[in-house]
DNA sequence: TATACTTATTGTACAATTAACACTAAGTAT
DNA sequence: ATACTTAGTGTTAATTGTACAATAAGTATA
């Protein structure tokens, strides 16, 4: 029987780069790297970083990033996407870094490639799983600087996240099951850090099928409800288009 | 000093989609997994499989992939993606693949995460390098099992090429510097298994500033020679919209 | 109960793009 | 000169994009 260290992949990781959305604006999940002090007394300031694991030899990349997700939300049914490698040979090399892998008893000098996952939650929806941690939701605009390579990474999520919501719609993966079209817009002028006219916006979104109306209203705001809305995967699936669209 | 064996990674390797237009139709590049008889003299049927390796000690998988895709092509200014990271624990437990891993000396119970790129050229561009290896251009429609999970990769890489020409210029890199509008649109309804109207298409086109018309003709057509053009990478980066348009 | 306050919801006119459709031009080969 | 092949082009109708402001439906407060 293999203690956990021995079922663990030395040379691949995973990073979850979990995007949440409150209504207001795009955050992303941080933990603290916490340590007393090292082997040289060194006094290790806390920092923070993604939340992240080696993944354990039998486990696929999905696999490790869904336990990375659920260890931390204790959901599993996020929407979790794998975007990029990353693998610097220097990317755990700054002191700090270094320090902390022979802290918790790890060889720095071991090369790690780890795997980039984006997830997308509407924090609302879920209680944090701290575990002795420090966890925190942080606005991506003020976040500062993380342990390892993890700014690159969160940049790169970005990017992703950017690209992949130009085209296909998992905006709403960001909102409640059941929301309102001023939250979508909402959600989407937050992200491309733009403003859209609300009648165009509506007029474009009333063409996708795939967007229901609830016979239900918004509840306990202190002005006219708003209609609520799901998103139905189901029906976008079977509508969808698939011509190129790369004009300028 | 280390032996060339000792400084590969053993759990990270890339493995290079080599897709090649030839005016015809899309290509990818095989390489043939040739051995002659194993330890339990068990003949190997020769197969093909995707060229790839282990990345170096010290090596990005960006940097390891340059170096395949040069080693089989001679160049080093392809288009090269990043496109997904294949690592089912299962993926080299094919008993042909376990004997090929015995026989070049590889642990078969090790597990190794693969990076997928997938490269663009114009495949009469190029002179393939053989280096003792059996090396084809086999159209893609016509690719039988391959080695590893080599199908899987080709599979998933098609999906990516597919997914970014549909949102970005890149189909140009499937042809040469100088070609012509009809070239170009052969190129897209090769990849995308579709036709599309002559005029429509040129009146499409004619609207990206990045597509420049060269003071050049065709030569040696038996028939009235075309325009050619180029594509300026410059022109596209400062004239590119940012907007989604996931609709329907 | 009236009034203020807040957000939801809707339409129109003009511009741009898409989609469907067929003929003439400019070369080479015989 | 004629046949053959591919290049290159224009019009119309339907759809979509864009710019722009007034009314509706609730709650809070005087």
């Amino acid at each position: 029987m293999p203690t956990p260290a021995e079922k663990l992949n030395r040379n691949i990781s995973v990073d979850c780069v979990i995007f949440g959305y409150d209504g207001e604006e795009l955050n992303v999940l941080l933990v603290e790297r916490a340590l007393g002090v090292d082997d040289n007394y060194f006094e290790f300031t806390p920092d923070w970083t993604l939340t992240g694991n080696h993944i354990y030899i039998g486990e696929t990349v999905e696999e490790a990033a869904t336990r990375v997700v659920f260890d931390i939300t204790g959901i599993s049914d996020i929407y979790l996407e794998q975007f990029r490698a990353f693998t610097d040979p220097a990317r755990l090399s700054k002191p700090k870094d270094q320090l902390w892998l022979r802290s918790i008893g790890k060889d720095p000098e071991q090369p790690v490639a780890s795997i980039g996952f984006f997830a997308l939650v509407a924090t609302r929806q879920i209680t944090l799983k701290w575990k002795g941690r420090n966890v925190k939701w942080t606005p991506v605009k003020e976040v500062g600087q993380l342990g390892f390579d993890h700014n690159h990474i969160l940049e790169e999520a970005l990017l992703a996240l950017r690209s992949k919501m130009k085209h296909e719609p998992i905006g709403f993966e960001l909102l409640p099951a059941k929301f309102t079209l001023t939250q979508l817009q909402t959600v989407y002028e937050q992200i491309f850090i733009t403003r859209f006219d609300k009648r165009n916006f509506r007029k474009k979104i009333s063409r996708m099928a795939y967007l229901i109306p609830l016979n239900e209203k918004q509840q306990g705001v202190p002005h006219k409800p708003a209609q609520l809305y799901m998103f139905s995967r189901e029906v976008y699936e079977k509508t969808r288009k698939e011509l190129f669209d790369f004009i300028i």
